[in-house]
DNA sequence: GCTAACAGGACTAAAATAGTCCTGTATTCG
DNA sequence: CGAATACAGGACTATTTTAGTCCTGTTAGC
């Protein structure tokens, strides 16, 4: 249920090469050198997380992609937004009148509400925790007291008990 | 960002159908008329949610499709896994060892942490408040202490900020 | 035994995603 | 100045997923 691209999740690994040193500028060459992601595509991805403000370009020799602010706070939100675009879950979410259902269904509100706590959840991981460079409980330290707090807590405090997500068949 | 399927929504509104008198057998066909999706489709849809045991099906002249328990007590996370199958959120979650760049992403367990974290969310989310056919408040009341209250209350807390899910462009 | 209805799966078509490539522009350095 | 390095933007192709349809078989009622 509920992917993310493939072109997503290598934004993240690509951010994480990134953010190890962050002072200098990342040629794409390079980082799809140190990913194994093909150049192509790993271009592709930076021209995506650029148009998304998340990382800065610096055009001619010598230059490259540097992250635009410090991993801590990027998030697991903006990755996907800049990579994917704010489509919502349901069709109906972003081209209202589409749907020839509208009369029948009704389901909007909820499915908005759902979407929104979605969004929180995704808020709350940086690329700091999604990149696995530091332990959660670092990681959390670094964001602390900067967004929703006890949601936040309540999502970590699920984490703890730690079951498996996936059912099993397919 | 994160779509659910076409399927997956028709699914919720052919369960809404089925909630109104839940008494009775729906066959395939009557819920493709109130529904306006054509028979094959819907027939699709039942298929699948008979597979998850969301529904119960009768064969044979009079048969058709019920609700297999009261519509408060179906979630949306159970309506998707249904529809979708328990895919996760990457590929590594539900394939681990197809990913040829394990080592160097390890972006693993962040993920997993996100993944359950929305499916918590969407498991407060019933099926009753996805059709809509109650306010929230009153499915509320119905589905009350029967599951992650403090997660449900930090959702609901959210929704009443109402505040636009999208961005915009795209 | 005829008809209504589901079961299962094969198949086609359409759309989204992934991946590649080409042409242009900015910047550095010799 | 000119060559080399890099990004920018977009066109294009191929692959995979998703949606949608159809056919053949089975079960139940009248």
């Amino acid at each position: 249920m509920l992917r993310i691209s493939k072109l997503t999740d290598y934004a993240t690994v690509v951010l994480g090469v990134m953010a190890e040193d962050a002072a200098v500028p990342h040629s794409a060459a390079q980082l799809a050198e140190s990913t194994h992601i093909a150049l192509p595509t790993v271009s592709k991805v930076l021209k995506a997380l650029q148009r998304g403000s998340l990382v800065a370009s610096t055009r001619g020799a010598r230059g490259g992609y540097q992250l635009s602010r410090p991993a801590a706070h990027i998030s697991a939100v903006d990755v996907i937004d800049a990579m994917e675009g704010p489509v919502g879950l349901t069709e109906c979410t972003t081209h209202p009148g589409s749907c020839d259902l509208e009369h029948t269904c009704r389901s909007g509100d909820a499915w908005q509400r759902v979407n929104l706590a979605i969004r929180r959840a995704l808020q709350d991981v940086s690329l700091l925790e999604l990149t696995g460079r530091t332990t959660t409980g670092e990681a959390r330290a670094v964001t602390a007291g900067q967004s929703a707090a006890e949601f936040a807590a309540a999502l970590r405090a699920g984490t703890l008990r730690a079951r498996t997500i996936e059912g099993g068949a397919q």
